[in-house]
RNA sequence: GGGAGUGUAGCUCAGCUGGUAGAGCAACGCCCUUUUAAGGCGUAGGUCUUGGGUUCGAGUCCCAACACUCUCACCA
């Protein structure tokens, strides 16, 4: 063991006198433990100053928040996951436990029983009767008051952040509760949820630079995947008729604010569906998320009023140019001189390529309310149908609120034909194609894919807007660093 | 990858135009049976991120490295 630290060494002296008092610092199974939370409903009747007149022992565990030791009388706030409960330690009732009373510390994880009541304030207290050391805690926990407040510490070791900032707490218990609540709106729907393939050995599905990884027997490389999008329409071509996953995506691109290399997707498919379809989806989705983890339908965001009054704005990729940029997009003069002006790369690049340049550093930054941007250049959109009676244009959506993209949807094209042909064209300027070929997909839409529109929300950045959090670091739980 | 900022005690932070390290919390000792960031008295705690340089002298100025934050680029 290190003796580096002095704190640490008084701390293992402690360890040592418990060990000597001949009780187990480790402790063990539990029973009958009551959450912090649920004592403290518990206890909304006791008067203050008394005890619950069922006379009923409680137990509740937790780690030691703070410590308040006046004397033959101690005082410990307890947290666990649901909240705190203050543990009541008298000397004269703890008996032949105040030895071990009297070394507890910041950080120890202990359970305590005894009769529910209120002290004359009215905190909520466990008039202890008994003590159980369950984790003895060899590091000095951080300063109560201000909590943990290094990010570099806070995302690092998050098994400190979680218990030392409550709202961190309650933020990943908001996370978790939204997940859920997404499945269950899902299938309601009658969507079933699937799992496909992490490992690919075509990275297909979206724009962007994959992972690669080795399997050692087949001696394989394989990808990472970027999407699972060809492996759930691929399900639609066996009778899913409705399918979901909600799961890692990898890129292999830097690191932003909005940007992690492992994100959390949601890809749904529905059979007989378009990209209008998809609209009202997710708007009903995140409007009923809204209403539930928010209050009101204004919520601020990185310092942004966002307003998610319904129905949202629904509005032309090429108005939407039009508006932000000056530029007609049938006028490709106008908008190269447009992207000239802002001062971006433009040589060997396809029309576009260009086209969308100009939007993303045009519009994208004015998009604060919920904004279906639909319609996009068919060529930016190799798995999209196109539009019936303008086929240079895609029934394709994106979803931007606070600036940021959050959403992706369209009416999947399903012709074999026009998707083999999108998968060989390459479009000059762009690092990364969406357009990989798979073979294998094609020989599936062949069998023939149902009419069918699909969405994918990015569920880190949607957890980002629902909880107010400025960086996506902040709603992933272990977030990407560089080693130390 | 480019630009800007940050890095001082276990934690949260001060530290002026260079003169040799400070507070609060936590810790340690003593007192205290209804505290709420408990309180009182006392004690201890530092390779100032790392490595060079300038200087009689560097936490402070210069250079480089490392990490984080913001930002731009790539992307969702």
């Amino acid at each position: 063991m290190e003796d580096t630290n002095k704190l640490e060494q008084q701390r293992h002296e402690k360890l040592a006198r418990i060990k000597e008092l001949g009780v187990d610092p480790y402790g063990q199974r539990l029973d009958g433990v009551e959450s912090a939370s649920q004592l403290q409903s518990k206890a909304v009747d006791i008067p203050e100053g008394g005890k619950a007149d069922d006379g009923k022992i409680v137990i509740a565990a937790g780690r030691i928040v703070l410590l308040r030791d006046i004397g033959r009388l101690i005082f410990i706030t307890l947290r666990d996951c649901s909240g705190t409960v203050q543990i009541g330690i008298s000397k004269k009732v703890i008996g032949e436990q105040w030895p071990l009373a009297k070394l507890l510390e910041l950080g120890d994880i202990i359970s305590a029983s005894g009769q529910l009541g209120r002290t004359k304030t009215g905190e909520v207290t466990i008039w202890a009767e008994n003590i159980t050391m369950l984790s003895k805690s060899l590091l000095q926990p951080p300063e109560k008051f201000h909590g943990l407040a290094d990010v570099d510490i806070r995302y690092r070791q998050r098994y400190v952040d979680l218990w030392a900032n409550p709202e961190v707490m309650e933020l990943f218990k908001k996370r978790s509760d939204i997940i859920a609540d997404i499945r269950r709106f899902l299938r309601e729907r009658t969507f079933f949820e699937v799992e496909t393939p992490m490992m690919q050995t075509v990275a297909g599905g979206a724009a962007a630079k994959p992972f690669i990884t080795h399997h050692n027997s087949l001696n394989m490389d394989l990808f990472l995947r970027i999407a699972p999008e060809l492996f759930l329409k691929r399900l639609l071509v066996g009778g899913m008729d409705r399918v979901f996953e909600i799961n890692r995506n990898f890129r292999n691109e830097g690191l932003s604010r909005r940007h992690n290399p492992e994100f959390t997707m949601l890809e749904l498919y529905q059979a007989y569906a378009d990209y209008n379809i998809m609209m009202d989806l997710a708007e009903e989705m995140i409007c009923q998320l809204v209403e539930k983890y928010c209050e009101g339908s204004k919520i601020e965001f990185n310092k942004m009023e966002v307003d998610f009054s319904k129905p949202w704005r629904r509005e032309k990729y090429a108005d939407l140019l039009k508006e932000h940029s000056g530029c007609d997009i049938d006028d490709i003069k106008a908008v190269r001189q447009k992207a000239k002006e802002i001062g971006f790369e433009q040589k060997d690049m396809d029309d576009a390529v260009v086209i969308n340049k100009l939007f993303e550093a045009t519009v994208e930054e004015n998009l604060i309310n919920p904004t279906f941007v639909i319609d996009y250049p068919a060529k930016l959109c190799p798995l999209t149908k196109c539009k019936k009676d303008e086929p240079e244009y895609a029934e394709r959506f994106e979803l931007f609120i606070g600036k940021m993209e959050l959403a992706n949807a369209y009416t999947e094209l399903n012709d074999p034909a026009v998707q083999e042909k999108n998968f060989q064209l390459q479009l000059a300027g762009q690092d990364e194609t969406m357009a990989t070929m798979d073979a294998d997909f094609v020989n599936a839409l062949k069998y023939g894919m149902p009419p069918a529109g699909g969405l994918g929300i990015g569920i880190d950045r949607l957890i980002m807007i629902l909880t107010g959090a400025a960086s996506i670091r902040d709603v992933i739980l272990f977030p990407l660093l560089k080693q130390k």
